[in-house]
DNA sequence: CTCGGAACTT
DNA sequence: AAGTTCCGAG
C-alpha cells in the first residue's frame, strides 16, 4: 500500500525565477551555448527553460497531484519535449543534454578517457534538475538511479563497477532505439552505401520520425561523435577491450566495432542484431534547402557541419570524395598512428552524398505522410524569438496553404535560426 | 552505494 | 512504455 497522496504546496510561485535555466538569466544567456555547435542546435531545438519549481523542494508525499506542467507551468513557449501533449523527455536524453552543456560540467561530465562513460559529480543536483524537468519535485538520486538501472536491461546504459556514480552509455543501442522502424527505399549508388567510407553515406531518415526522436537521435549521435572526437587516442576506442571482458550482453556497441571507426549509419545500424536498414524500395528524395541558415563557428563538429547553408549538403573534403582513396584510418589512428587533427569528416545524418548526388540531404521513408518536421513551438507565430528562447532553430515547412504532398523543391524548407535577419 | 522487485502513475 | 516511489538485500 502506498501512502495516499497529500496536497503539495504551490509550485508555480517560482515561475520566472532567475536561478533556474538558463543559469545566468536571459540577459547573459548566450544565443547558443558554446558547448552546442550551431550546426547541431539548428536541428536540436534545445530550449532554455523556466523552472516551475522551487529551487529546493522539500520532502513531500508520493505521487503528489499533477502539476500543470504545461504552458502554464512553462511560461512562454514550452519546448517540444515538454509540450503538453507531446511525448516526454527521456532520462537518457536529459542526461545527454546535461553532458553537452558546459554549465553543468560540475554536476555531470564525461569521464575522461572512457568512451561513453560519464560521472555524476553531484547526484543530488542532477536529480533536482531531472525532477524539475519532469515536474517531480520529490525526485532524488535514489529514484533517478532506479530509472537509470532500468536502462541496464535495455542496454542503453550500464554501470561502471567500482566507480561511484559512474555510468556508461551504449550509443549504438541508443541510436538503434531511435530508429524503431527503419526502412529505406532504393539505395543510392551502391558505392555510396557499401564501398564508400561512412562520410559518404547519405542521411537516411525515416519520415514521420517524431521530432523528439530526431532530436534524441541527433543528440545521441552528436554526443557520441563529440565524445569520440575528444577522445581520439592512439589506443583507439577503449570500449573494445571492455567488451571482451563480458560486461556487455551481446549488444553491439560502437566500441566493439573493428577499427578504424567510421561514424555513419553502417556503424550505428549495421550490426545483425540491430535491425540493419532495409534497402527494399524507393521514395523520391526530399530536397530541403536552407537558404536562411548561416551557421556561425563551431569547433567540435566536422567541418562539413559548417557548410549547411544553401544546399543541405556538408562539404566533403576532396580527400573524402573518392571511395577508393579514402583514408579511414586517419579518423581514429591505430596504435602508433599519427595524432589526428582533422575532425570527423561527417556525421551520419548529414553525411555527404557526394557531389554527383545532387548536394542535398535525403530523407527517405515508406510512410505516406511525407516529411514530418515538427515546428519548434518556441518560434512564435510572429516569427520572433524570445531572447531566452533564441537557442533554438529547426527545419520548418513553409505555410503555403497548399496541402499537396511535400514537393521536392529546394524552397520547401527553411531553417530558422535566431540570428536570421527578419 | 548499488541492485532489482513490486506497486503505482502518466 | 517509461518512469516514480519504496524498500530490502548485498
Amino acid at each position: 500500500m502506498r501512502k495516499p497522496p497529500e496536497e503539495a504546496g504551490p509550485v508555480l510561485s517560482a515561475v520566472g525565477g532567475a536561478s533556474c535555466w538558463p543559469p545566468r538569466g536571459p540577459a547573459s544567456f548566450p544565443l547558443r551555448p558554446s558547448s552546442v555547435p550551431a550546426s547541431l542546435s539548428f536541428i536540436l531545438c534545445l530550449p532554455p527553460q523556466q523552472c516551475p519549481f522551487p529551487a529546493r523542494p522539500s520532502r513531500g508525499p508520493r505521487y503528489p497531484p499533477r502539476r500543470p506542467c504545461t504552458a502554464a507551468a512553462w511560461p512562454r513557449v514550452p519546448p517540444p519535449a515538454q509540450a503538453a501533449t507531446g511525448s516526454q523527455i527521456q532520462l537518457w536524453h536529459f542526461i545527454l543534454e546535461l553532458l553537452q552543456k558546459e554549465e553543468f560540467r560540475h554536476v555531470i561530465a564525461w569521464q575522461q578517457g572512457e568512451y561513453g562513460e560519464f560521472v555524476i559529480k553531484d547526484p543530488d543536483e542532477v536529480a533536482r534538475l531531472w525532477g524539475r524537468r519532469k515536474c517531480k519535485p520529490q525526485m532524488n538520486y535514489d529514484k533517478l538511479s532506479r530509472a537509470l538501472r532500468y536502462y541496464y536491461n535495455k542496454r542503453i546504459l550500464h554501470k561502471t563497477k567500482g566507480k561511484r556514480f559512474t555510468y556508461k552509455f551504449n550509443f549504438s543501442r541508443l541510436i538503434v532505439i531511435n530508429y524503431p522502424l527503419w526502412e529505406v527505399r532504393a539505395p543510392p549508388a551502391p558505392h555510396l552505401l557499401l564501398g564508400a567510407p561512412a562520410p559518404f553515406w547519405p542521411a537516411l531518415l525515416p519520415m514521420g520520425m517524431p521530432s523528439e526522436l530526431l532530436h534524441s537521435l541527433l543528440l545521441a549521435q552528436w554526443a557520441m561523435v563529440e565524445h569520440l572526437a575528444g577522445q581520439q587516442t592512439p589506443r583507439g576506442l577503449p570500449e573494445a577491450a571492455e567488451d571482451k571482458m563480458g560486461s556487455g550482453s551481446g549488444a553491439p556497441r560502437l566500441g566493439s566495432l573493428p577499427a578504424p571507426f567510421q561514424p555513419g549509419p553502417g556503424c550505428l545500424l549495421g550490426s545483425p542484431r540491430d535491425e540493419p536498414p532495409s534497402l527494399a524500395s524507393f521514395t523520391p528524395p526530399l530536397l530541403p534547402s536552407l537558404p536562411s541558415f548561416t551557421p556561425p563557428l563551431l569547433p567540435p563538429l566536422p567541418a562539413s557541419w559548417t557548410h549547411l547553408s544553401g544546399p543541405f549538403l556538408p562539404h566533403v573534403p576532396p580527400e573524402w570524395q573518392s571511395p577508393g582513396t579514402s583514408k579511414p584510418d586517419t579518423l581514429l589512428p591505430g596504435p602508433g598512428g599519427p595524432p589526428v587533427t582533422r575532425p570527423f569528416p561527417g556525421l551520419p545524418l548529414v553525411a555527404g552524398l557526394g557531389q554527383g548526388a545532387g548536394e542535398r540531404l535525403r530523407l527517405f521513408s515508406l510512410r505516406p505522410q511525407g516529411l514530418k518536421v515538427k515546428a519548434c513551438p518556441m518560434i512564435g507565430a510572429q516569427g520572433r524569438l524570445d531572447p531566452r528562447e533564441a537557442f533554438s532553430s529547426e527545419i520548418h515547412r513553409p505555410k503555403t496553404g497548399d496541402k499537396s504532398p511535400v514537393s521536392p523543391q529546394l524552397g520547401n524548407f527553411k531553417a530558422v535560426w535566431p540570428l536570421d535577419p527578419p
